[in-house]
DNA sequence: CGTTTTTGACCCGCGC
DNA sequence: GCGCGGGTCAAAAACG
């Protein structure tokens, strides 16, 4: 289970990558976008030219229900806001839908994960994988599930936003390097995702 | 020894 | 009101 536990570059994959293992695991072919401010409904737009499609949320309440590249299944992400049960003010963070292409299920995007829970989930027959940060104070979560038809697909989708920085940011900051393409991963495409951090 | 994973149970919202 | 689907909890095991 133990993956990249460190943000270090040195990477040890179980695989049989070793030198670049983004490179060789991630391939974003399709990232999901769904900026469901309020009532605009996010629909994806899947263009041909640029396979790239993130889909962010926004709080919500409001269905920013997202239709996952003309699926058979049309993929709705409700928000669930289950703050009923100690009264707390049911606000969620942004909410970010990846779909890439990767050998691996969960991606290190240099936080650390924890995880909470397993599910099957209909229409898919793999299971669907909860984590939480593990930053004290911190309530990002984060679903990974492989795509029911193209198991090559995942779909990782973050929920949230992160009140303090990654530890991989920290590291590489200390180390006085910049993210490049060893340190290439979701957390850099994240930050340029969430330019609207939730008030 | 502390942290994370595992796994079933529980809980909750929604549709019927 | 009930059942379904999905999300989370929590205790014990596993891991480093």
């Amino acid at each position: 289970m133990n993956h990249s536990q460190s943000p270090s570059p040195n990477f040890t994959l179980s695989d049989e990558n070793s030198i670049c293992p983004f490179m060789d695991n991630y391939d974003f072919t399709n990232l999901m976008f769904d900026v469901g401010e309020g009532g605009n409904n996010g629909l994806i737009q899947e263009e041909p030219s640029s396979p790239t499609t993130i889909v962010t949320g926004e709080s919500g309440g409001s269905g920013s229900a997202f239709t996952t590249l003309s699926k058979k299944e049309p993929t709705r992400f409700d928000c669930k806001n289950r703050g009923s049960r100690d009264g707390e003010t049911k606000k969620m963070g942004h909410r970010v839908a990846i779909r890439t292409r990767s050998k691996i299920d969960v991606m290190d995007d240099g936080y650390k994960w924890r995880k909470y829970g397993k599910k099957s989930v209909k229409n898919n027959t793999n299971k669907r994988n909860y984590y939480k940060c593990s930053s004290d104070g911190c309530m990002v979560k984060k679903r990974v599930e492989r795509d029911g038809e193209n198991a090559a697909y995942v779909i990782t989708t973050y929920e949230g936003v992160h009140n303090h920085e990654s530890p991989s940011h920290v590291y590489y900051s200390d180390l006085g390097l910049s993210y490049d393409h060893g340190n290439w991963n979701q957390h850099s495409l994240l930050q340029s995702i969430q330019i609207s951090p939730p008030s």
